[in-house]
RNA sequence: GGAGAGAUUCCCGAGCUGGCCAAAGGGGGCAGACUGUAAAUCUGCUGGCAAAGCCUUCGGUGGUUCGAAUCCACCUCUCUCCA
């Protein structure tokens, strides 16, 4: 059986690890715990999180045993790595509201069954700390010369650091120790701007248990052109239907830039390698078929076959000829409203795909809205009851934004 | 606690010897052309509205003025240096 170490450095997860050779070797031998953090700072995960919980999967798979540790203590105090500002506080019912989504969300991926893996918060043993105690026993083993120079804080101390969030590698570290002394939790792992924070426990623990633990990152999920993947103008792309629809989720997959194609398949997929990296050679247009299969496999495991097919049936239906299908994105209006007739301005508006009157009629100036496929030149069109036709009325948006009215 | 610097439209960042400022430039975004639902490139747009006009905006509150992002006072916040 082939190591899950090998796995993921073939997939090009990895970015550093404390002790290469030795969690190899590690997780050859054993089954190992360990844990990923997550801040229930909102109430979806989105594609970042989607890559950590790939890599659950791959090690669980593996036989590991993954514990998803929700930061319930430290998103009170925030992490400041690679943030510029302080983060708002959240209480204790949101935090608690956000977990409950986020345990469904990594349902899909990760089976909870029989303890095969374990969800807990941080807040269960931070929240009861005491100022004195804790200093004694886990201050002392931090150097603030050390934690100075770290990278992460390197940005933060041209604009200002507050002690609060000056504590948080402490408040984590101090999660690692006490996941290890209740799980055996071994290794923790993290995007790459976790590094510090991953070290500051893997050493906190040696220290204080005379134990060994390690510590592995990833690659933050980024484009060929270093920005965060998974971000888009109107926000981050989430795993939560609501917040982002399967037919826009798979459509952000279907657009990512060529260049991207093999590394998405390899960190979001589970399809074997040699098969992406046949799929990522492929030339020119061609290479659009690979980018369909990687739209429907990511949207496949997020929202499931069914879902996956029908964001896949949609995109190619309006894609070749416009025909309207039930997946494409749709909106309601009530018959009532249209009695009168409604302005174009005004539709589009209601329906959300402009924000202003003023940016509606931009967009119709500029040659950059279609009803029905048919180009829209005037401003000053009035929708009618009437030109529905079985209820529906196709508006698109651009080249690529479809939206299909129905009439209630 | 003391001394200084600053807060501008989605972001960065000009303007700050008062009217020509809805506010340069860049980024981002949107749309058009090209194309492969890609990239690159080129073009236009990018506060709102009953739109050749009007309204709201330059940290907050008052004031000076015919007129303030620009001047004055107070306040809030941020940063830098000193303790």
């Amino acid at each position: 059986m082939t190591n899950v170490y090998d796995v993921l450095k073939e997939r090009g997860f990895i970015e550093q690890a404390t002790h290469e050779e030795e969690i190899r070797e590690l997780l050859g031998k054993e089954s190992v715990t360990f844990y990923i953090g997550f801040d229930p700072t909102a109430d979806s995960l989105h594609v970042g999180h989607f890559l950590q919980m790939v890599v659950m999967a791959h090690m669980q798979k593996a036989g590991h045993r993954p514990i998803v540790l929700i930061g319930g203590g430290t998103s009170m105090v925030g992490d400041p790595s690679g943030k510029t500002e302080m983060r708002k506080m959240l209480t204790l019912e949101e935090i608690q509201y956000n977990s409950e989504r986020f345990k469904a969300q990594f349902s899909r991926l990760i089976d909870f069954d029989n303890g095969r893996a374990i969800m807990v918060n941080n807040a269960d043993w931070l929240a009861e700390l005491k100022y004195i105690p804790f200093l004694r026993e886990i201050g002392k083993h931090f150097s603030v010369n050390r934690m100075l120079t770290a990278e992460c804080y390197k940005g933060r101390l041209e604009k200002g650091l507050s002690f609060l969030e000056f504590n948080y590698m402490l408040m984590q570290s101090y999660d690692f120790l006490e996941l290890y002394r209740r799980y055996n939790c071994k290794l923790q792992m993290g995007g790459s701007d976790q590094w510090s924070n991953i070290l500051g426990g893997v050493e906190l623990i040696r220290r204080v248990e005379r134990a060994s633990a390690y510590g592995l990152t990833f690659k933050l999920l980024t484009t060929s052109e270093g920005k965060k993947m998974g971000k888009t103008e109107s926000g981050a792309v989430w795993l939560d239907p609501e917040k982002t629809s399967p037919y826009d989720f798979y459509q952000y997959w279907r657009n990512v830039d060529d260049r991207d194609v093999e590394k998405c398949l390899a960190l979001l997929t589970f399809l074997p390698m040699d098969e992406i990296k046949k799929l990522g050679s492929l030339e020119g247009a061609e290479i659009n078929r690979a980018k369909e299969i990687l739209a429907f496999e990511v949207t496949k495991l997020v929202h499931g076959e069914e879902e996956a097919k029908k964001a896949q049936k949609a995109a190619k239906a309006l894609f070749a000829n416009g025909a309207d299908l039930d997946s494409v994105p749709a909106t309601e209006i009530p018959r009532t409203k249209l009695k009168d007739g409604m302005g174009i301005l005004d539709l589009l508006i209601h329906v959300g795909l402009t924000s202003s009157k003023s940016e509606g009629r931009r967009l119709i100036q500029q040659g950059g809205l279609y009803i029905e496929d048919e180009r829209v030149d005037s401003i000053d069109l009035n929708i009618e009851e009437k030109d529905f036709r079985d209820n529906k009325l196709m508006l698109r948006k651009g080249k690529k934004t479809y939206l299909l009215i129905k009439l209630v």
